[in-house]
DNA sequence: AACTGTGAAAACTTTCACAGCC
DNA sequence: GGCTGTGAAAGTTTTCACAGTT
């Protein structure tokens, strides 16, 4: 049933330990730049907020990195995790739908800090098609699978309307597109060959509801990092 | 240590099962819009992307509010729903941090329509400070304890650079803040009197650039709802 | 027949704790 | 002495499967 791959154990890994990857990276990167040599996982569970254990953990799936007494080489852990994530080179993204959100985004420098290239928008209002976003061109909704495939858009950011993100990310998979990272706050029905992730603003405003009423409100009072 | 609270089953519920509960809201809103009067596990399930196990577990940590053989009546798990996500009443919120995501936020119409009112943004640059965006006066930095006391604000916005994030949760939490929704990619090290919650736009998107190369390409494939 | 509510099992994730190395 | 790498233990979440109810 299930086929094991080669070496270098290559055991599924949890959506929430590569969200911890990506906060290691970021660490590391400051360190980099602050030109630390060395760091223990101590040192990185607390600038991540993770704990050292989860740490070792976390990387031990990968190889194994550090020196016993020691710890993790600074430059050389970076450079792995890069690998790991896939950040060795840069993404070709597209902005679905230039509402507030969209436009917010495209203005948004740290997508280009880290790698991503916004290289299409498009909106399916008539009078934003054809105007100029923070240098990037709105495009009709019509043109979708054509930029899609003729300039190699690997991730979509999906802000459109709730009601038209089925539809849209439908045409965008049929496109081949290979991530959408959806503002639709609409579960996506997708075939696995599109990796998804959502956010939603309005999600994680009612989590916090939750926790200053009622039920929440009793635990709260106790907790660490 | 834990002290046991009284009878419905006060069980700490994860982060997750909140989140879904949220989404089993969304989609029972719509359902009642539309008229309908009962719904089952299984249409819940199919509607948030959870399975139907998961809603019937999910739900049963609160009561029991289905009729076996006919599914749960959707007007009344609605309301109740609301009550146990506190959105029973309207919040205060303030946006802090005006820049592309901040001002995006105050624009975006969502947050008032699902309960939550801006009533106060603060930015730091003295140009932006006595404008106004959206309907909502920026105010000065040097106001943000005075103006979340006053106001009665329960929930703060996030959105300044990473730097500064630090001091202003701690400013915040001192000034008796309730919750942070925080978008500044920075770990917050608060006690547990103030519930946090953090988004981060980047971090999603490594995300799917790790299940788009390497180790997270291998398994996609296979994956279904 | 349709569907909930729930114990029990399975799967997964986190934490512990320590041998091994520098 | 300080710190990694990792099995084993503990804890948590998800899934299964079915008795019970309309």
């Amino acid at each position: 049933m299930t086929s094991f791959t080669n070496a270098t154990s290559m055991r599924r890994i949890s959506d929430s330990a590569v969200r911890r990857l990506s906060a290691y990276l970021r660490l590391l990167r400051e360190l980099s730049r602050a030109g630390r040599r060395v760091v223990s996982s101590v040192d990185l569970a607390e600038g991540s907020g993770a704990t050292s254990a989860q740490v070792r953990k976390d990387l031990s799936h990968f190889g194994s990195f550090g020196t016993r007494g020691r710890g993790y080489p600074v430059q050389e852990l970076r450079d792995r995790l890069e690998g790991i994530l896939g950040l060795g080179r840069r993404w070709r993204v597209a902005v679905v739908g230039v509402g507030k959100i969209g436009a917010a985004l495209l203005g948004y420098r740290d997508l280009e800090r880290n790698g991503f290239d916004v290289v299409a928008a498009f909106d399916a209002d008539p009078d934003k098609v054809g105007t100029e976003k923070f240098g990037v061109r709105v495009r009709s909704m019509e043109d979708l699978e054509a930029v899609v495939r003729d300039s190699g858009v690997e991730i979509a950011i999906l802000a459109v309307p709730p009601s038209a993100a089925g539809d849209v990310a439908a045409r965008l998979a049929e496109a081949g597109i290979g991530g959408i990272l959806s503002f639709a706050g609409t579960g996506l029905e997708l075939d696995g060959r599109v990796a998804v992730r959502a956010m939603d603003v309005t999600l994680e405003l009612e989590g916090l509801t939750y926790a200053l009423s009622g039920a929440g409100a009793a635990d709260r009072g106790a907790a660490e990092t």
